[in-house]
DNA sequence: AAGCTTGCTTGACATGTCTA
DNA sequence: TAGACATGTCAAGCAAGCTT
C-alpha cells in the first residue's frame, strides 16, 4: 500500500480487515473526519473498517475495468482518488464514479458481497460552499448510504421475484427509501439567468435589429480554420530575448501562471492528455459566436465575438504562439475604450494621448495603473454615488497617499479629458463602446481576409505572423476603417512578446496544440 | 469590478440494449 | 413488451484565470 498525499493512493488491496494498519486508519479517520462525526464515538473505529473494507473491494473490482473505459490506466497511474461518488441514478439503477471512472450498481453489490458486511458505507463527495480556501474539489463532505443486507441477499440469490413486486425490488428501494443521496433540482432562482443570448455571426441594423450574418459567418468558419496554431520551442525564443522582456516575464511571474489542465497533464496525468486530445477534435470548427445581452425593452447590446482558439490560451502560450510555424505580433488598440469614446465624442481631442494618465491626480497619490484598475468599474457602476460607496466598501483609500475626496478624483477626470462624462457611470454607454469596438473589428476581419493574412483575433487585439508586410497591411486596413468609421486614425501597439523563464528553458520539444 | 472564458463535477433526462 | 441498467447529452455550478 503507497499513500502519497491526502489525495492520491496509488495501489490499495487487503486480503482481510486485519491487514488494516496505522497509517490507512489514519487516512480514513482524516478524510471522513466530518462522516465520523455524525457516528457515535464508539462505533467510529467499526465504521473506519467497513469503509476501508469497501472501498478496498471496490478498487479491486476497479483494477479489473478495461483499459478502453480508462479504469486500468487511471488504476496505473496513481490517479485513484479513495472517494467513491453517486453520480447518475437511472431509473431504478445508480452509476457511481470513482475518479473519473464510472462503474455501475452492480459493481458495488459484488463488493459488498466480499464484505460480507451488514451494512454498505457508500461515500457521497459533497461540496464546502463559499470557503475559498478549501477548494471543493480537495477537501470533501460526506453522507452516507446504507443498503439493507437482507434486501441485498434476496436480490442477489435471484430466487427473489423482483417482477411480481417491483416496488419493493433493490433498485425501488434505493431509489426510494435507501438512498440519502436523493438527486436534488437546481432551484429556479439558482438557475442561469437567461440575458445572455449568444448568435451566429451578427450585425445591427440602424434600428436595432439584429440579423445573422451567415454567409460571413461560414467566411470566417473556413478561414479560421485552415490557420495551423502552434507554440514556439521556448529555447527558440529564449535565445533571442530582450532583457527587458526578460525582466517583465521574471516580475509577473505569468509563467506560473498555467492552464489547470495544461498543468495538470505537465504533471503527469493521463486523464489530462486525454481531455487535451478530445478537446482539440471537439474545437472543429470554433464555435464562433457573438455574445449579446437582451434589455429589458427588448434591444440588444454588447457584441463582442468570441470562440476563436487564442481566447482559450494564458497569457504564457500566447507569448509562444505561432501561425503556420512563424512567430507572430499583436497588433491592439491603446486604451481601446477610452480612445473609441473619444474618437467618437470629442473630434477635437488628441485620440494618440495616454487616456489614463492625469498628472494632476499624482499629488493624491495616484497613478496611471490606479486610473487603469479603476476605469471599468467607474463606467459600469449606475451612479457616481454607488461607484464612491462601492470604493469605500473595497477600502480602496489605503491607496492614496494623502487625504483626497472620491468626487475630487472623478472632478479632475472630467476636467482634464471632458469625453470621460459620456462614459462614467454609463453601463448602457460602455456596452455601446464595446459594440463599437466589436463593429470595428469586424470590419477589419473581412478586409484582412480579402487580403488573405491569417490572423486570430481577441478582444480588441489581432494576432499575426510577423512579417513587415502583412502588419503594414493590417495597420492600413485598421487605420482606413476608423476613419470611415469616426474621422481619426486609430492609434495601435504592436507587441512582439520574448519569452524567458527558468522553469521552461529546459523544454526541449515544441508544444504543438492543433486545434 | 465585471464580464467573459476554461475545466471539472453533478443532476436531470433521454436513448439503447439485453433478457425474461 | 417491460424491467434493468448501460450509455449519451445537456446544462448548471464552481473555482480560477484572463481581459478591459
Amino acid at each position: 500500500m503507497y499513500i502519497y498525499d491526502d489525495r492520491k493512493i496509488c495501489y490499495c488491496h487487503f486480503n482481510n480487515i486485519e491487514q488494516v494498519d496505522e497509517l490507512l486508519l489514519g487516512f480514513v479517520k482524516k478524510q471522513f473526519a466530518g462522516y465520523l462525526k455524525k457516528v457515535s464515538s464508539r462505533y467510529q473505529d467499526k465504521h473506519c473498517a467497513a469503509i476501508i473494507f469497501v472501498l478496498c473491494n471496490l478498487w479491486e473490482e476497479l483494477a479489473h475495468i478495461p483499459a478502453e473505459y480508462g479504469g486500468y490506466d487511471f488504476w496505473e497511474e496513481g490517479e485513484l482518488s479513495p472517494f467513491i461518488a453517486p453520480t447518475r441514478t437511472t431509473q431504478g439503477g445508480c452509476t457511481f464514479s470513482c475518479a473519473g471512472v464510472a462503474f455501475s450498481s452492480a459493481v458495488l453489490w459484488k463488493a459488498l458481497e466480499k464484505s460480507a458486511l451488514s451494512n454498505l458505507y457508500v461515500i457521497h463527495r459533497g461540496r464546502f460552499q463559499n470557503n475559498k480556501r478549501s477548494p471543493s474539489r480537495i477537501i470533501p463532505r460526506w453522507t452516507s448510504i446504507k443498503v439493507l443486507k437482507d434486501e441485498y441477499e434476496r436480490y442477489s440469490n435471484k430466487s427473489y421475484n423482483y417482477k411480481s413486486s417491483s416496488s419493493s425490488s433493490l433498485t425501488k428501494i434505493l431509489s426510494t427509501e435507501l438512498i440519502e443521496i436523493k438527486q436534488r433540482r437546481v432551484p429556479e432562482d439558482r438557475r442561469r439567468k437567461g440575458t445572455l443570448i449568444s448568435l451566429p455571426i451578427a450585425e445591427f441594423l440602424d434600428n436595432d435589429v439584429v440579423t445573422s450574418s451567415a454567409a460571413f459567418l461560414e467566411q470566417l468558419r473556413t478561414y479560421t480554420r485552415s490557420i495551423s496554431i502552434s507554440l514556439a520551442k521556448l529555447s527558440d525564443v529564449t535565445s533571442n530575448r530582450s532583457s527587458e522582456a526578460e525582466l517583465e516575464f521574471s516580475n509577473s511571474e505569468m509563467g506560473k501562471k498555467v492552464a489547470p489542465c495544461f498543468h495538470s497533464f505537465v504533471m503527469g496525468n493521463e486523464i489530462s492528455k486525454r481531455n487535451i486530445e478530445l478537446r482539440k477534435f471537439e474545437r472543429q470548427p470554433f464555435p464562433l459566436k457573438r455574445v449579446f445581452h437582451l434589455q429589458e425593452n427588448g434591444s440588444f447590446s454588447w457584441g463582442r465575438l468570441y470562440g476563436f482558439p487564442s481566447d482559450s490560451l494564458t497569457r504564457w502560450q500566447k507569448l509562444l504562439l505561432q501561425i503556420d510555424g512563424k512567430p507572430t505580433v499583436q497588433i491592439d488598440i491603446k486604451s481601446c475604450i477610452p480612445q473609441i469614446a473619444c474618437m467618437k465624442f470629442s473630434l477635437d481631442e488628441d485620440n494618440t494621448q495616454d487616456f489614463y494618465s492625469f498628472p494632476s491626480l499624482m499629488k493624491y497619490g495616484i497613478d496611471r495603473d490606479y486610473i487603469k484598475s479603476i476605469f471599468m468599474s467607474l463606467c459600469n457602476s449606475k451612479s457616481i454615488k454607488k461607484w464612491i460607496a462601492n470604493q469605500k466598501f473595497y477600502n480602496r483609500e489605503n491607496k492614496f497617499l494623502s487625504p483626497c475626496n472620491y468626487s475630487d478624483i472623478i472632478n479632475e477626470i472630467i476636467t482634464n479629458k471632458p469625453f470621460f462624462k459620456n462614459i462614467i457611470a454609463n453601463p448602457e454607454m460602455y456596452k455601446m463602446l464595446i459594440k463599437e469596438e466589436s463593429d470595428f473589428m469586424i470590419s477589419c476581419m473581412k478586409s484582412i481576409m480579402d487580403y488573405n493574412i491569417k490572423f486570430l483575433y481577441n478582444y480588441d487585439c489581432f494576432i499575426i505572423q510577423d512579417d513587415e508586410d502583412q502588419i503594414n497591411s493590417v495597420l492600413e486596413i485598421m487605420r482606413n476603417q476608423s476613419f470611415y468609421k469616426w474621422g481619426k486614425y486609430i492609434n495601435v501597439d504592436i507587441d512582439r512578446y520574448f519569452l524567458t523563464h527558468e522553469d521552461y528553458i529546459n523544454d526541449d520539444e515544441a508544444l504543438v496544440m492543433n486545434f
